[in-house]
DNA sequence: AAAAATTAGTTGCATCATCAACGATTTTGT
DNA sequence: ACAAAATCGTTGATGATGCAACTAATTTTT
């Protein structure tokens, strides 16, 4: 194979670049025209809080897999649209614990709906053999650079 | 699979996005230790330059994957890094065409030399056939949404 | 028990992304 | 040939990211 194709096209860091940024502007319009003001990145710290209610800021930022600067920002913007509120943690005063509003509870399944539709888009034509092959790759890579990267 | 399986953990979308995010930040830190001041963003219309010199700013959009008001800014930021330079189009007075300066071609293989060391370390524990389909899988996902996004 | 190290969250700084609006130029349709 | 539509690049507005430095609180060491 030659270098460029090396390096770009076939390059799996080009691939996975470019299939992300796809994804993120099609989950984008898709909350847009149904309606709902929640970006992306706000949906992806929303979706752990759906899942359980009440984590810390650290918690959010592991497993969201950014920095904790940035989860602070998200969690600013969240916050002042009346999605979360944030409360100390009686036990540990560093620490606040993030909840989710009642109006925030009153969307989840909308916007649960509106991004495994998203999911289907996603496997047009692939079989869930395939996607699940693939998505076991994606995981090895990860920890491949999760290693290095810490 | 319960729902929270499904929209987040093993999403396409999460573990797409995250292996991007881990990707971007190894190839950061990799440019940085080898003494290159050139961002994953900036090497990603760079290394389409090395592979075919003088393009518009439209034809990197295209084939970077982003919008042209990005293309420009990441272009200001290589020109006055004396790594490219925009030359007007003689035959259509509203394109400019993009080269590579000789400060650039000269760390043309270091650079490449860093990326294929990456791409090393992404296939750690992964078959060369097995990374073959990951891949295929990524350009179908990719075409699914490209199609929807456009 | 006091000092040192670690942890949680915030802020400043520099980068980057998308969208929409705009001016200049080129192409298309009639 | 000329008006309308499309295209190329820039700019302004808005939102997001990571790193490093900082404060306050907690845990570990000695």
């Amino acid at each position: 194979m030659e270098t460029f194709e090396k390096v770009i096209d076939s390059s799996i860091a080009y691939l996975v670049g470019r299939t992300s940024r796809s994804i993120i502007k099609r989950l984008t319009k898709k909350f847009s025209d149904a309606g709902f003001d929640v970006s992306y990145e706000q949906w992806s710290i929303l979706v752990h809080l759906y899942r359980k209610d009440g984590q810390t800021q650290q918690e959010l930022s592991n497993i969201a897999v950014k920095d904790k600067a940035a989860i602070t920002r998200l969690l600013n913007v969240l916050e002042k649209k009346n999605i979360v509120l944030r409360i100390p943690d009686r036990n540990d005063k560093r620490s606040k614990l993030v909840y989710l509003t009642n109006k925030a509870k009153a969307f989840k399944a909308d916007l649960i709906a509106v991004v495994e539709e998203l999911l289907e888009e996603a496997e047009q034509e692939i079989s869930s053999k395939e996607m699940a092959q693939c998505k076991a790759t994606l995981n090895k890579i990860f920890s491949n650079f999760d290693r290095l990267n810490n």
